[in-house]
DNA sequence: TGGAGGTACC
């Protein structure tokens, strides 16, 4: 009888229990477990479990770990719960720790009984433990969990086999992801969506998108998440045709409004020049999350409307209930940086840092004002702003002010700064560029050999640039001096024309820009071979007179570039939209959106 | 008890 009225006891409990854990209700549960101290009842091992995925659920940790560390017995459930809860939450070393004394105990076990396997860890313990294998030890982690997966067989699990390739992925090994994604023996839209998004977030863009259509061929159902992460890659491409086809698709699937799905589409149609889609978008959602906030002001920012910015901050700090976070004030003082509104910018920081909006301003924020300093033309306040710091300059803070002397002619400070540069980033062949480009302004030549002697002396492997344009849903990529284009003759005679009728309107090249040790025109030549001019050609080539070309480039947009772009807009009457490694430069009858100053 | 996802200075 006793025994039944225990059985009828664990059932009551056991429903009660699962019920606050639908409805994360809290204080309910609370008084569930209050009532099995008050009537002296011990639950069994299983409800003990529910306990503790139930405080986990609740964001309770230290109670969940409270009933984990008070239960007489454990199995791999349990501590799996736990193990899972502080994965989830981003407590990645207790994650770990929990494991190791999980192992421990079994081993422990293993040595004085037979029956080891409650403390054994199984698919769903690595499966969990293998999101927690992130940061700069993570790899080395992942990699020893991976053995102890192939001792016990479950490396073709298929979550065991994602989680796993997805560690792989986060950490920038993108071979040995793409190696365990291959030997898995099934696939799901899960694993599918992991080694994509893996792609998308090293920046491997073309290959992500690659995949994607590859998988679809296969049969791969994609859901929201698979969606998000192909439009990150879009974003990537300023894949305009592509992105708006993969947002029919989803509106075809009358999926539901997924927030990040939504804020991925935001981001698409921001980073593919098409920001009233965006805000559309925005507009809509019935809920929206820091991020929705961030990507719509980040998109405003890139191209360089600084009043939008403003505004929008202002109606997320009146009307929204989200909170502002670190991101939304990169995005707001880089978007005053960008939209030329200098003051507004400082006012954000010095807010910032006397602690009105509860954000620390961190390294990231004074590399802002270092950039809203430069642009102003305050490069002295900027640098002793620089020294001033608590923080130790990086090359990003140095190469901000580097660009501000190039552009204001500060060759002092330029000097300076160039050279401690060079130190810190021998190998980034950009910072050579625009020294160069600062002594060739004053016509100190002597020095423009010295810059491009020590960047020969230094073997600087640059990053071949790269620009790209989107026709009918096919990116035509060039590179620099590029000659693998089918339709290259045409595309080269195009620059020569546009070279000649840019010089009749005062077209001057930028010899600056070149640092190789040639004659003048040899210069113009490479200079001419520029990848963005060659895209900026087939564009004028390849589209209906009036329509606007928009131009997409790996790297930052060289002064000759630039000038060279703003001169077509003029004389061909069409509108530039070119994005650089960091904005959007539109351009209208010769005038660029970013003002002169990138 | 479980695996994938959105924003970010230069």
């Amino acid at each position: 009888m006793a025994a039944i009225g225990l059985e009828m006891k664990f059932d009551g409990y056991y429903t009660l229990l699962n019920e606050c854990i639908n409805r994360r209700a809290f204080r309910e549960g609370q008084r569930v477990h209050a009532h099995m101290i008050k009537t002296c009842y011990l639950p069994p091992m299983h409800l003990r479990t529910r306990l503790i995925v139930f405080y986990n659920n609740c964001d309770r940790l230290g109670d969940a770990r409270r009933v984990l560390d008070e239960m007489p017995e454990r199995n791999v459930v349990s501590w799996t719960a736990m193990v899972s809860a502080y994965s989830k939450r981003g407590y990645a070393s207790e994650a770990l720790n929990l494991f190791l004394q999980m192992f421990r105990s079994g081993l422990l076990v293993l040595t004085i009984s037979a029956n080891f396997a409650g403390t054994e860890p199984n698919e769903f313990t690595f499966a969990t433990l293998l999101t927690s294998c992130t940061g700069a030890s993570g790899l080395d982690l992942g990699r020893q969990i991976h053995s102890l997966i192939i001792r016990r067989n479950f490396e073709s699990h298929i979550f065991v086999g994602s989680s796993l390739l997805d560690m792989y992925a986060k950490a920038g090994r993108i071979y040995e992801a793409r190696g365990v994604f291959n030997c898995l023996p099934e696939r799901d839209v899960v694993s599918c969506t992991a080694i994509i998004s893996g792609y998308a977030q090293l920046g491997l863009d073309e290959e992500a998108l690659e995949l994607f259509r590859q998988l679809q061929r296969e049969g791969m159902i994609s859901n929201y998440v698979t969606y998000a992460s192909v439009l990150t890659a879009l974003s990537g491409l300023a894949a305009l045709d592509l992105g708006r086809q993969v947002h029919n698709h989803v509106l075809r699937r009358e999926l539901p409004s997924y927030v990040v799905l939504l804020n991925s589409l935001i981001d698409m149609y921001s980073k593919c020049g098409n920001l009233s889609y965006s805000r559309r978008i925005f507009d809509s959602m019935p809920e929206r999350t820091v991020i929705s906030w961030n990507a719509m002001l980040v998109g405003y920012s890139k191209h360089g409307m600084g009043k939008e910015v403003v505004k929008l901050f202002k109606l997320m700090k009146e009307e929204s209930k989200v909170r502002p976070d670190s991101v939304t004030f990169l995005a707001v003082l880089s978007g005053c940086s960008h939209g030329g509104m200098e003051d507004r910018g400082l006012e954000y920081f010095y807010e910032m840092e006397k602690g009105e909006n509860g954000i620390e301003p961190e390294l990231e924020h004074y590399g802002c004002v270092v950039d809203l300093l430069g642009r102003a033309g305050r490069v002295e306040e900027a640098f002793e702003f620089i020294k001033k710091m608590h923080f130790e300059p990086t090359a990003a803070i140095w190469g901000s002010l580097l660009g501000a002397c190039r552009v204001h002619s500060n060759i002092d400070i330029g000097e300076f700064v160039g050279f401690r540069l060079l130190q810190i980033e021998p190998e980034n062949a950009g910072n050579y560029v625009i020294l160069s480009n600062l002594y060739a302004s004053a016509g100190r030549w002597e020095d423009v050999r010295t810059v491009r002697e020590l960047m020969s002396e230094k073997a600087v492997i640059k990053e071949p640039g790269r620009s790209w344009i989107e026709l009918d849903q096919i990116l035509h990529t060039f590179h620099a001096s590029d000659r693998s284009h089918p339709r290259r003759e045409e595309v080269s005679a195009k620059v020569k024309e546009l070279s000649i009728k840019l010089k009749e309107a005062g077209y001057v090249p930028d010899l600056g820009c070149v640092l190789y040790d040639v004659d003048d025109e040899q210069k113009e030549k490479i200079l001419l071979g520029h990848s963005e001019k060659l895209a900026l050609a087939f564009g004028l080539i390849a589209t209906a007179e009036g329509v606007p070309v928009r131009v997409t480039k790996n790297l930052r947009i060289c002064v000759d570039c630039h000038n060279f772009a703003k001169l077509v807009s003029e004389i061909y009457r069409r509108e530039v939209s070119l994005r650089d490694k960091n904005r959007f430069h539109h351009i209208v009858r010769g005038i660029c959106s970013c003002g002169d100053y990138w």
